[in-house]
Parts: C-alpha cells; sequence; structure tokens
DNA sequence: TAATTTTACTTAATGGATTAAGTTGCGGAC
DNA sequence: GTCCGCAACTTAATCCATTAAGTAAAATTA
C-alpha cells in the first residue's frame, strides 16, 4: 500500500505537505500541489480510513441499528425502502453504512452492545429503526453523546422522524365510515410506544367524533407484522355475535393474515366484510382486490432521516433538534365495500 | 475515550501488558490479567477498531456491493433475504457489514470507485450480489487480492454461491409439460451473463428433449426485475396468432408485470393461459391464483456466501475455492392450468 | 551453588494521517 | 539597508493498539 511518506519522498517534500495538498489547505503552493497529486495518482495512492480516524475522530460511517432477528428487519419491505432511502443520501454525502449489532466481541469482556459497538467504529451518527425502543442498550445508545435519529419512536431531546399516525387512522376511519361503514374495528399491538398510543387514541378518538360506538371486542390485540397473531385476532372478530363490517389492520402483513382468516371462513372481500391496511406495501397493490391502505412516505422519511442526521453531525450546534412528521396518503384499493 | 494508557497508568504497568492481558496473551500472570480486567472494566474502557485495523490490517468488517440505484437493491426481497441472513452469520462471527458505494470522496481525486473504497475501509473481504458483473470497476474489484464471493454469477478463479438455474428451468418445463403444456414461452433478458445462457439453454434442451418446438417468438426478450418490459413481452405473446398457453417468467416481478398485461387482455390466469414465475418470493403467495414459481433457497445462499467468505478470510490457503450451486425446488401455485 | 530456563513483564518501533507551531526565504514598505 | 509580513513549507506531536525484541527476577535443573 502506497502511503503518504512514499508519495512525500518522491516528491522531496515532507508528509504533512502531502496531506495538506490532497486535502485542498491553502498553504500549499499550486506548483507542488499538482506535482503531489500526479505522484498520488500514478503510484496509485489510496488513502486509510483508518489513521484519518484514528486522528480526527470522524469516520465518515453511520450505524444502522436494524433488529434482525426474526427476520423482521431487512426483509421488512418497508425498512427496507427506507433503508434503501437512507443509504442514498448518505452515499451522496460521502458516508458509509454499517450495521449495528451484539457480534462483534471486545476481547475478553464478552460482546460489545450496541453503544459500545458504535463508539468501537467510531461511527459519526446512527440510525435506530425498527426496534424495540424499551430496550436498555437502546435507551443507553440514545443516552449517549453521538448524534443519532430514531425512526417512529421519539425519545426525549433527540431527533425523529416518523409518520403521522393521528391523521393516519383518523383519515382512513372517516373513509370506511364515508364508504358507510359504522360498525369498525381495530387490531392492534399491546406495547407501550407512542405509535400504538397514537393510534389506538385516533381511532377512539375519530370513531367518538363520528358518533360511532366502539366496544372492547372491537380493538384485539396481536403483535404487528405478524400475520399468525393477525389471524387469530381476525377470527375472534368474525366470530363476535355483532361482527364489524370493516377491520382495520395496523400494517399491511397482519391484514395479509386477516385476509387468510376471512377466506378461510368463507368469506369474500370486500362483499361480506371490509379491511383496510396500513403502510402501502408492494404485495398489497397485487392482491385481488387491492387493499385499501395509508400509504407511508417511506422514502421521504428515509431521506428526511438521512438529512437531518447528517446535518446534526456536521452542524451539532445550530441544527435544531425536531420531531419530524411527515403525513401519508389513503390508497384507495378495492377492499372497502360502500355499504 | 479511556485507552489502554490510562489503564496502564491505573495498574501501575505498561501499555504493552494491558493489550496483552486484554486480547488473552499467555504471558501474563493470572493476577495482573484479573487486575487490569477489572480496572478496564470499571474505567468504562472501549477497544478502539480504527488503531486496531491500522496496526493489524484487518477490519472485521465485510464490504457488500448492493446495487442500489432504480431500487433494485435492497427493495428486492430477494437479495434483502438474502443479505439478512449473510448478516446474520457474519454477525455471528464477529464481522461487521459495511455497504460499498461510491460516495465516498478521496479528498482531490474524486469519488473513490469499488475498489478504493474496499481498500479505504480495508474490508477484509467483500460480496457482491445483485450487480451488473461486467462493469469495469465490478471487474477490478473482482481481480484484485480481496477475498471475495459473489452471487449467481462466477467469476474464474473466485468463490461463488449460486442457484442451479439448468435444474430449476429444467424442472419447471417438466412440471408444465406434464401439466399438459405443449406451447410454451420464456421471457428472458439478453444480458451476457451465465444465469441467462444457463436458463435459455436449460429451456432450449428440455423443451428439445421432450420434442417439442419453439418459436423465436416464445423467447421475448425484458430487462430483469422490471415489471414494465415483462408486461410489454406478455402482450407480444398474447398477440401471437400461436399464442403460448403457459408462459415462464425469469423472476416474480416479471411475472407480476405479466399478470397485469394478461388481465388487461380480459384473460383469466389459468382458465386462459398459464404462467409461471421464479424465485418464490412472498407476494406471490398472496396473489390469486397463487404463482407456481421455483423457490429458491434464499437463506441458504446467503448463509453459505457468509460462511464461505469468512473461511476464505480466515484461512485464505486452506480454504478451496468453489462454485457452490444450491438447487431450488418448484412450489405449485394455482397459477398453471391441467390441459 | 552456578547455570539454565521460564515467567512476567517493559521498551520501542510501527501503522498512516492530521495539525499546531515553528522556520525559511522573498518581496515590499519606509 | 533594515524590518515586516506573508507564502510555503517542515517539524514534531498525536491518535491507540500491537508485537518483536529485550530484560530482570524467579524457578528449575544439574
Amino acid at each position: 500500500m502506497v502511503s503518504m511518506k512514499d508519495i512525500a519522498r518522491e516528491c522531496g517534500v515532507s508528509v504533512a505537505a502531502v496531506s495538506k495538498a490532497l486535502s485542498g489547505q491553502p498553504d500549499i503552493s499550486e506548483a507542488t500541489r499538482e506535482k503531489i497529486k500526479q505522484a498520488a495518482s500514478s503510484m496509485g495512492y489510496q488513502p486509510n480510513s483508518a489513521a484519518k480516524v484514528l486522528r480526527t475522530h470522524r469516520s465518515n460511517n453511520i450505524g444502522v441499528l436494524f433488529v434482525d432477528e426474526a427476520h423482521n428487519g431487512l426483509t421488512n419491505e418497508f425498512f427496507a425502502l427506507l433503508l434503501d432511502r437512507f443509504k442514498h443520501v448518505a452515499d451522496s454525502k460521502g458516508y458509509d453504512i454499517t450495521f449495528i449489532n451484539r457480534g462483534i466481541s471486545s476481547g475478553s469482556m464478552g460482546n460489545m452492545n450496541y453503544l459500545a459497538h458504535a463508539r468501537y467504529r467510531a461511527f459519526d451518527g446512527v440510525l435506530i429503526a425498527c426496534m424495540d425502543f424499551h430496550n436498555p442498550e437502546v435507551i443507553e445508545l440514545a443516552q449517549s453523546n453521538i448524534p443519532l435519529v430514531t425512526i417512529d419512536y421519539s425519545f426525549e431531546n433527540r431527533m425523529s422522524v416518523g409518520s403521522d399516525n393521528v391523521s393516519g387512522i383518523r383519515d382512513l376511519v372517516l373513509y370506511c365510515a364515508k364508504m358507510g361503514h359504522k360498525k369498525i374495528a381495530y387490531i392492534h399491538d399491546d406495547n407501550d410506544s407512542a405509535v400504538t398510543r397514537d393510534r389506538v387514541g385516533s381511532f377512539k378518538d375519530t370513531m367518538e367524533s363520528l358518533g360511532l360506538s366502539v366496544p372492547e371486542s372491537y380493538l384485539p390485540v396481536a403483535e404487528y407484522r405478524k400475520t399468525e397473531g393477525s389471524r387469530k385476532a381476525t377470527e375472534k372478530l368474525l366470530a363476535l355475535d355483532d361482527r364489524p363490517t370493516c377491520i382495520l389492520y395496523p400494517d399491511d402483513f397482519s391484514a395479509l393474515g386477516g385476509i387468510a382468516a376471512i377466506k378461510e371462513a368463507g368469506l369474500e372481500i370486500p362483499k361480506d366484510i371490509s379491511i383496510v391496511g396500513y403502510d402501502g406495501i408492494r404485495v398489497g397493490r397485487h392482491l385481488t382486490p387491492s387493499l385499501t391502505t395509508l400509504r407511508q412516505p417511506t422514502e421521504l422519511i428515509g431521506e428526511t432521516a438521512a438529512q437531518k442526521l447528517i446535518s446534526l453531525i456536521e452542524n451539532p450546534v445550530e441544527t435544531r433538534i425536531e420531531k419530524v412528521i411527515v403525513k401519508g396518503r389513503i390508497y384507495e384499493g378495492g377492499s372497502v365495500a360502500r355499504i
């Protein structure tokens, strides 16, 4: 490997001069700079990030924390798309992306936790998405001094980007009501998160403002993004004496589980029962009938998260901590009947 | 940040002793080792990867080259799942994963190419998937001395993991023939790759072995994984005087494009025309009828790639260069009619 | 007991780049 | 002619961990 030392020898200057010439510092004459650049290029010089990081404490590397146990991270279309756009913006600004995990061993002290890993790699910033935000290790990371952006969850005094769950659920409920539905159920997770609180709250509020009642049985619990749970929750709803005419699912994967249960019960969508998803993933568009859902501006969320995080990294003082909220839009498929 | 220096001062030993104690070297007494470990842990010591990489030239970091322009990388379910499994194995063996891109600037010399980026970050190894393998930069990377595994493409003298396209296409054709089809079309890309050659070759060979003829018009061209192209190719096939009774698509996304064209033509699957996909992505299972396809053992490909690459990194001499080929299995959906 | 081996360290060089502080030579001001 | 200021460098310290080579003391052997 050619280093600055080699170039310096070749050009008869000091290593410092080479460093300055290549990094565009002003106190190097144009002639010398040209000579150094020429030599660097002809000798096949490649910078060494380790040396740079060691000296400057800047890695131009962003850590991404995506849970991947149970295939819940990358293979989730929503998060894959989010990461794709995030990566795109990061790339264009000269940042790499490395996944944060728990597999790196810290010598004798067992495996590193998330924060230790982030420090070990000297990440300039961290993106957290698709996680259990109550995990102590995640909280530890969030309370560190590393620039941080979270998706769909907000820590105190930290940047976050999320979708507007309140308006999302409201819009969906209003749409269903407009289509004539009065008996609407909402399946949700019982985890303690703002997403759940916002959505359930919005659901109840909107229903109330429409003068529609929501029996407790219309709010069954199922883990997010698990088809199995939503399938069972759907079966419960279908078994009710006073069955709802429309079921809202908390995400499109859950809706897939619901569809399976409905088909199994010998019912037809939307003739016998209407359903609505949330997220707007690709598969929904190819179903028959296609799934009415709230399409999240996933690309925008990913891009915004990257911009905010990089701004936080590069201008820590001027950058204002924000809780960015972006609105989604209803995709009107064919899964809600007019009654 | 606490460094070994701080621990050394605290314990009254040299930095070298600390390094040895923490990395488990034998020539440190148990008493001293214990003391150092205690101090390290109570002082909150965190190793510094930059220093380690600088000194040892080992980064415990694997570069992953996934094209992402046109959302073709991460958001492709096949590759997302592949990467997910790859990452899982890499994690468990203590390797991080960083995306290789072209966004990192090398000071005055423009942006780094893939190889330069890999050297810059000192990746111990590289995974290449989902790429244009004829790209000069990719070839340059493949010809470097960095341990490398490619997916679904094989460079001379380099490790690769791929699915068995020959048996895959053959199995599908045999299945269709068994269902009574004689007029079978295959849409394919006209790029110059082993995947295409193997598949088209296998298609023609299998058809010939069955005594079935394949007119040129039954082999229309469309770019892989693009619904738009396959839609047009399908329209062409449907417009033929002697229309095929069954269309094979090169991947499930292409099949989605075909389905759109077929619906638009007012035809019904599988009553009027049968279709077959390739890959076995999730959406296919939720279509009505569900898509008959060749399900690739994506998880296995990802895991194998990781194991092979890490073996290549850790035992460069003993590890034999292999072209691993794994077989897929037909998923029998409802998109092929018995005629 | 003297010689040898082992144990448990220390010393010092090294990897590659950055940067504050210092030095030299030159042109211009007075 | 002298002094000042500036351009264009060089020097040297620094970031942190690793490791070959060296050393002193303790343990073993003859």
